[in-house]
DNA sequence: CGCCAGGCCGTGT
DNA sequence: ACACGGCATGGC
């Protein structure tokens, strides 16, 4: 399946470029509809005003975080959705990402949801690469390599995608299913970026995420 | 200069 | 329930 030969040719990228689970959770809200060169400037702002931490963003006040997540866009509103998780984990979870990880993994994501500015792609990128939970992540470049290849029409929701990429590791221990989320998702976010530069410019390129770039090896376990 | 980036939300049908 | 436009900024 395209799955086994991706994440064989790709392999493990133990992936996203974050020290903390707080800077993920932050790179995660940053990152909607944006590119990843200017969440990075928006991160190197907060780490080096030491605001990259439960506390550091708690004290700024919201215009202040405004201008510092600047580069990375939308900053009206995700000033104020990160200031309202920070809020939110101080209500619930005394101010810890540690405590809602204890959450069963539905509860989690449905508190998550229920925040401003985290739908279901931010909320999952959270329970995977934060919480360590096992959330299949969807997005745009997973979308387009579903749809393109016929494996579901393209006007598949998000829950449906989710669930055939989830379905390519049913044969999983439980145990192991968060790490090999992890790096599924990882290879389709390399993948969408190299291949053709732009994501975009491979909408009239029939082979498309066909082949690695890498030659295949042996079936992953995954 | 125009299009795009690892979405989400409010509004109108 | 679902399509659709707006949201902000920087890179190419």
């Amino acid at each position: 399946m395209l799955y086994e030969r991706l994440l064989a040719a790709y392999g493990p990228q133990q992936w996203w470029p974050a020290k903390t689970p707080l800077e993920v959770v932050v790179g995660a809200y940053l990152t909607q509809n944006t590119a990843w060169t200017s969440v990075e400037r928006s991160l190197q702002n907060l780490e080096s005003s030491g605001i990259l931490t439960v506390d550091g963003l708690r004290k700024i006040t919201e215009e202040d975080l405004r201008t510092l997540i600047r580069p990375s866009g939308y900053m009206i509103r995700k000033a104020a959705a990160i200031k309202a998780l920070i809020a939110f984990l101080d209500c619930a979870y005394g101010g810890s990402l540690q405590q809602l990880a204890e959450e069963s993994p539905g509860t989690a994501r449905e508190r998550l949801l229920a925040l401003p500015g985290v739908g279901p792609e931010t909320a999952d990128a959270i329970l995977l690469y934060a919480l360590g939970q096992p959330a299949m992540v969807v997005d745009e470049y997973l979308r387009r390599v579903v749809t393109r290849h016929g494996l579901m029409p393209p006007e598949s929701k998000y829950s449906q995608i989710q669930a055939l990429a989830e379905s390519a590791f049913n044969a999983d221990l439980p145990a192991t299913r968060a790490q090999h989320y992890n790096e599924f998702h990882a290879v389709i976010v390399q993948v969408g970026k190299s291949h053709c530069g732009r994501v975009a410019q491979c909408e009239s390129c029939p082979l498309a995420f066909d082949l690695p770039v890498t030659p295949p090896r042996s079936q992953s376990a995954a």
